[in-house]
DNA sequence: TTTGAGTGGTTTCATGATGAAACCAATTGA
DNA sequence: TCAATTGGTTTCATCATGAAACCACTCAAA
């Protein structure tokens, strides 16, 4: 009766949100790409319980998504910074984002918006192209199974 | 002690996973996407609990993502089809596609592979650009609250 | 060098969410 | 007309979550 696992599945979403499919990990994901690095400050910006927190931190980490470092300011303590792995999570955040800031907010309500930093303009919208760069949409592409099955 | 909820915060990642964060509705949505449109189908293709099932679909009809639809075979059941705001989604799968085939998979093992219709080719991995098409990383963005405070 | 505040957790326990199975009504096919 | 299929709902045991209490270690100041 355990959460179901998709180890065995050949479908990379599945495969991705049995690492990542549960509440927290994204959002503490986002926020170490913020900078955030410090148990306390995860704890603050999500408002998580600590429990909570100390579980998925350790999550990450086994999956190799956030590795454990001492602390860059001389102190005893310890952060938490994102791997090559987890830096790669960044197009699912933009992705998300991006769906979130068109579908659910109100009107005018305020809301962040991603920045070029070297400009200060709007990043352009994610967009799906073909190897020869035409633009795709969903009933553009296809799905097969690689290698092919004998 | 619900489970937290993300209504009132400023960031648009936060709101959508607040929607689309349980492990279930986002490989509905990929089903939905590849085609499936009925119960028994989702189902089937899931391996998830009926009842639980059952619960996720309202959801997504709640929030607007699926709808009921007459069966477009004739029959007297009915089906669930992507709305707009669901088919907006898909950049999201791909991401997490792409992260999945990526970090998710041992050397060799089969993987299902997104491929431009048209020309048979894999597409292109998602990319962030900025307004003037330069490539952009993590480290080259910003985020700035919109409208800005006064 | 003690002391008190802050950091980074773990433990405990109540409650909510999940999943398996049984059940059921309506539809369909034979 | 009768049995199988579809599309669920209900029930109940178990798991995961969250709040709070607790605890050990670090650090800064007296």
């Amino acid at each position: 009766m355990k959460r179901t696992s998709m180890e065995g599945v050949a479908c990379p979403v599945a495969r991705s949100l049995d690492v990542m499919g549960d509440w927290w990990s994204l959002l503490i994901v986002r926020d170490a790409m913020l900078g955030l690095r410090r148990f306390g400050e995860f704890q603050k910006s999500l408002g998580v319980a600590k429990n909570i927190l100390s579980q998925r931190l350790k999550h990450l980490v086994a999956h190799d998504i956030l590795e454990v470092q001492p602390a860059s300011d001389g102190s005893a303590w310890q952060e938490y910074v994102l791997t090559q792995k987890g830096r790669r999570l960044f197009p699912v955040l933009v992705a998300l984002r991006e769906w979130g800031a068109e579908h659910c907010f109100e009107e005018g309500e305020p809301r962040t918006v991603m920045l070029d930093a070297a400009q200060g303009l709007p990043v352009k919208p994610l967009e799906l192209r073909a190897a020869d760069g035409r633009l795709l949409d969903l009933q553009d592409t296809r799905l097969v199974r690689e290698p092919p099955e004998r």
